[in-house]
DNA sequence: CATATCTCAGTTTGACTGATATAC
DNA sequence: CGTATATCAGTCCAACTGAGATAT
């Protein structure tokens, strides 16, 4: 998911009205997003998958690897994987669970926070260019239907 | 549980800094869609990557394997691996441009179709799950909205 | 005991870069 | 000539499966 990928971001824009899914839509979108996000994301030697993390941990301090992989849909291992990468980078530190010592809870340090706080503004311009067209309302309606559809989603024959 | 979250949009306060972002809230969306669609196209051995392919051919056949890279954000010789493989198993089949020699088109095969309509069931249950929530004319602004920031962020000031 | 977490090990898939031939 | 397409070849990383130790 890093990497160099392509990103021609010209492409052709799928036809309009025929109506390709709304799961079209959405995967169209988070596709670009995600081709301009790893380009902002390069310099600083860091995945979207990882600063993902990073942003997660930044709400909610002390998860451990395990939980963060669910919210990743990835397997623990594939996870601690990457927990590990930011850990050797200094990003994050595990310590145990005092009241459950088979878990590990991560932290951001300071030095992950650092960098959260660089990307942000290149992020949320990012956002911004994204949302340009949509007025605040619109805006506060796109953020109330997806979180509807991720709910809608969550907990199933998936997983 | 993945995710059990509290973006209960009544959780945080309408501060918008202080909430998650929306290219987040696309990403928690689209990974949600991807788990379910994995699981459900496993059985015919298929990959998301290729069962886009193949829905987007179905509605502009004779595109190139290098304009489906473009449109899906990979490099061409990931899509012409992707492509080769649907091509053993008989899904498309290429033949060259007439009037432009170094092009392949592509081509659903009577197979691929079958495939794909014989997934359609499934696939419009899932999208239909995800929008289960949402009126007929909240359906219809999530997907101009979806539309809008996909179209705003095409082309980019990279490159 | 059953479940969850973490870890070690090995494997594989998918995407990448690079180079080349050729058509327009 | 420069651009685009396809394809061969090699590399690399991120994710997977499997097995196992241990804590609750």
């Amino acid at each position: 998911m890093q990497g160099g990928r392509a990103h021609t971001l010209s492409g052709m824009t799928a036809d309009p009205a025929a109506g390709p899914s709304l799961l079209y839509a959405v995967k169209q979108v988070e596709l670009a997003v995600r081709a301009h996000l790893d380009e902002l994301l390069r310099p600083s030697g860091t995945t979207v998958l990882q600063y993902t993390a990073l942003t997660v941990l930044a709400r909610r301090d002390g998860l451990t690897s395990a939980e963060l992989a669910r919210n990743a849909f990835v397997t623990p291992q594939s996870m601690n994987d990457l927990v590990a990468a930011l850990e050797r980078r200094d990003l994050v530190t595990r310590h145990r669970d005092p009241r459950h010592a088979r878990r590990l809870l991560i932290s951001l340090t300071p030095a992950g926070q650092d960098l959260l706080e660089r990307m942000e503004t290149q992020v949320r311009a990012l956002e911004e260019r994204m949302l340009g067209d949509l007025t605040v309302g619109e805006r506060a309606e796109l953020r109330d239907y997806l979180n509807r559809c991720r709910s809608a989603l969550a907990d199933g024959p998936a997983r």
